[in-house]
RNA sequence: CGGGCCGGAGUAUGCCGGUAGUACACCUGCUUUGGGAGCAGGCAGACCGAGUUCAAUUCUCGGCGGCCCGACCA
């Protein structure tokens, strides 16, 4: 896309309402607006990043099995008071219609979807089964803090398993955890599984993938030598013990992000919906079932805070919103401007994903947003490149400069 | 929800009980063109309400909004 047909612009100063990093990065650079605490819009640049993750994350899900569907977001009352949610649950949005109708707005979507699986699961054959959604989510936090890392509506892909038996919910938790460390690692984090508890969400033990960064809100510790890993809350041991399980590794504490979270719900919504299935002796059974949550938001958040250098933004090639941000500093139809249309053509034809720079602004300016849109590498065409055919091609995150042909620029 | 700080051009800020200043952005013109250019001209601003005062953007109180700490956190 030519950057001059961009409509948002990039700013000098860091918004003065905005502490943390991400927030600031993201705003300065265009990618979202805020519309008040805790609720942001993607911009065009956003919404291009968002939209890889949820790839991602679309991918391997897909992969496992998960069937992916989109839930009404605005929740009868009903369901929420069918579980005890509508009064039990702090978080949830309550709102009323005009004529006094009650309804929420979904902050988690187990009262949709088990009445949606209830309709179609009869039979053991029809287990197990994962059910998938990407999409908003409302909270009412007490206090929205750190950007886009905790607002009170953000982007999460939600699935839920059902199955016939505590070891299949077992095994298939394995399977997610599989995918989502694969997830992670596609958007360039390292995450580790913590066991933390479940909150007054459920009895039994909760599943967190967390990622470390200072910009966290969550203390763990683990284990420098083996998988061990634990949220303060429920770790009986401090920074410096000999880990728990391997007694080999020592204990070590730090700030993590919780970017996921695995839920075992047991039969809870099965018992509020009285949803049954026959198994093979014919006698109605209640599946168990499992959620499990990734912040698609907040995992963007997260790799700005990780990635993001004094100069900006520096993206993961996988999630970058383009490939290339190719910088033309000729004006006016140059010859420089006619070398960077000929090769911003011919990329796109290839089937890069090109931001094109075509605006005529001085080189300090252009380079200056380049680094601060983060975009994995950038083709400066300048009088070097018209004279020799020869582009200087830079990488953010590296600041390494390479000169490449222009044939191996299309390959 | 408890505590603290804050609220002014599009953005970021200085000063101030009396004419609201600066930078950037934006518009016009000229110059400049490899790290957020220069000159000249122009456009554009005090969250809402009450109180104190001759006079309030400034002080006081309330509301609303924002950020931070804590609590909380499916």
């Amino acid at each position: 896309m030519r950057q001059s047909k961009l409509f948002t612009k990039t700013r000098r100063e860091a918004p003065a309402d905005e502490v943390a990093k991400n927030a600031q990065l993201l705003v300065r650079a265009g990618y979202i607006h805020k519309e008040m605490a805790g609720v942001y819009s993607y911009l065009p640049l956003g919404l291009r990043v968002l939209g890889k993750i949820e790839n991602i994350i679309r991918k391997e899900m897909d992969t496992i099995g998960g069937q992916e569907i989109r839930m009404a977001t605005l929740h009868p009352s009903e369901n929420w008071k069918k579980t005890g949610g509508w009064d039990g649950v702090d978080v949830l949005f309550k709102i009323q219609s005009r004529t006094e109708k009650e309804y929420a707005l979904g902050q988690s979507e187990e009262e949709i979807v088990t009445p949606i699986a209830q309709e179609f699961v009869s039979s053991y054959k029809d287990l197990p089964l994962a059910i998938y959604q990407i999409g908003q989510k409302y909270r009412d936090e007490l206090r929205a803090k750190s950007g886009i890392m905790r607002g009170r509506e953000f982007g999460m892909k939600d699935m839920y398993s059902f199955h016939e038996t505590q070891e299949d919910f077992d095994r298939f938790y394995q399977i997610v955890k599989e995918a989502y460390f694969k997830i992670y690692t596609q958007c360039g984090l390292n995450a580790k599984s913590t066991e933390a508890s479940g909150g007054n969400f459920s009895e039994k033990i909760s599943y967190e993938f967390m990622v470390l960064t200072d910009a966290g809100e969550d203390d763990i510790v683990y284990c420098d030598a083996c998988e061990f890993c634990a949220n303060t809350e429920v770790a009986k041991v401090k920074e410096g013990d000999a880990c728990p399980r391997c007694e080999k590794g020592k204990v070590q504490a730090a700030r993590a992000v919780e970017a996921g979270n695995v839920f075992d719900l047991g039969q809870k919504y099965p018992k509020a919906f009285d949803f049954t299935y026959k198994d093979k002796e014919g006698k109605e059974q209640m599946p168990i079932v499992g959620c499990y949550g990734l912040g698609t938001t907040r995992l963007m958040g997260t790799v700005v805070e990780v990635f993001g250098d004094e100069k900006g933004i520096v993206w993961p090639e996988s999630i970058a919103p383009f490939a290339i941000h190719l910088v033309s500093l000729g004006k006016d139809g140059d010859e420089i401007c006619k070398t960077a249309d000929a090769l911003y053509t011919d990329l796109v034809k290839s089937g890069v994903e090109v931001l094109y720079d075509d605006r005529d602004a001085r080189a300090g300016e252009k380079f200056a947003e380049s680094d601060l849109l983060g975009i994995p590498k950038r083709i400066v065409v300048g009088k070097e490149a018209v004279e020799t055919g020869i582009f200087e091609v830079v990488n953010r995150a590296t600041g390494i400069v390479t000169k490449t042909q222009r044939a191996q620029l299309l390959s």
